[in-house]
DNA sequence: GTAGGGATACACT
DNA sequence: GTGTATCCCTACT
């Protein structure tokens, strides 16, 4: 593998991928129970992937901050699909927001993923991230997306291949914060938000 | 603290 | 078809 490993992770990685039916129940209890998780992204020459330690939920036509809320539309449309795809969007004129799609077909719901905590794949990751300080790496949802190289081409793609996947091989973090969600115009008073608690490496402390 | 950046949705011609 | 307000942010000062 590349990054000068003299492992190769990968069919441990897989071999405790998450299935279709992980993500194809209630959107705060996937968000809660992805922290501690690995986010891997299998490149052709290798993988970049991270623990997962801040994620927020979304529901669809009772959350006003969701993107589902007034209906579906072709942007939000994978948000729709049933639980186990990707929902990559573009904010701002400059950043991809990765999200996992829960619940069932016609019922929107996802997470969204805001921090990893690197681990694996680290000179790749630094170069996309431009050379900060690793700390920064994959601390926010649009630099995560950066570092493992998430771009619109993920839109909709199913979380049980080999490119995208989350793998849980160990048990759940015991410290678990929850809070209000993070520039959310509305909606954003739901504690729907959750994180590890003593990472440094989540987007802000809360 | 704030400038930047581009896609999207929806209101209007 | 065109105008424009908004957006689940980041990198700078």
């Amino acid at each position: 593998m590349g990054d000068g490993s003299l492992l190769d992770l990968t069919p441990f990685l897989r071999a405790h991928r998450l299935p279709a039916e992980f993500y194809r129940r209630d959107a705060a209890e996937v968000a809660r129970d992805l922290l501690g998780a690995i986010l891997v992204r299998g490149e052709r020459d290798g993988v970049t992937a991270g623990f997962i330690v801040e994620v927020e939920a979304y529901y669809g036509g009772t959350d006003p901050a969701s993107h589902a809320f007034g209906g579906r539309t072709p942007r939000n449309d994978p948000m729709f699909r049933d639980g186990g795809h990707a929902y990559v969007y573009f904010v701002y004129g400059n950043h991809f927001m990765l999200n996992v799609v829960t619940g069932r077909e016609g019922a929107p719901s996802a997470v969204l993923l805001r921090a990893l905590e690197p681990a694996a794949g680290f000179s790749r990751m630094r170069r996309r991230r431009g050379g900060v300080t690793d700390r920064r790496l994959t601390n926010g949802p649009g630099r995560l997306a950066r570092a493992l190289g998430i771009d619109r081409s993920h839109n909709g793609m199913a979380l049980t291949g080999d490119a995208l996947y989350i793998s849980a091989p160990y048990s759940r973090r015991a410290a678990i914060a929850r809070s209000g969600r993070i520039g959310v115009a509305r909606g954003g008073e739901r504690a729907l938000r959750f994180c590890a608690q003593d990472s440094p490496f989540v987007s802000r402390s809360a």
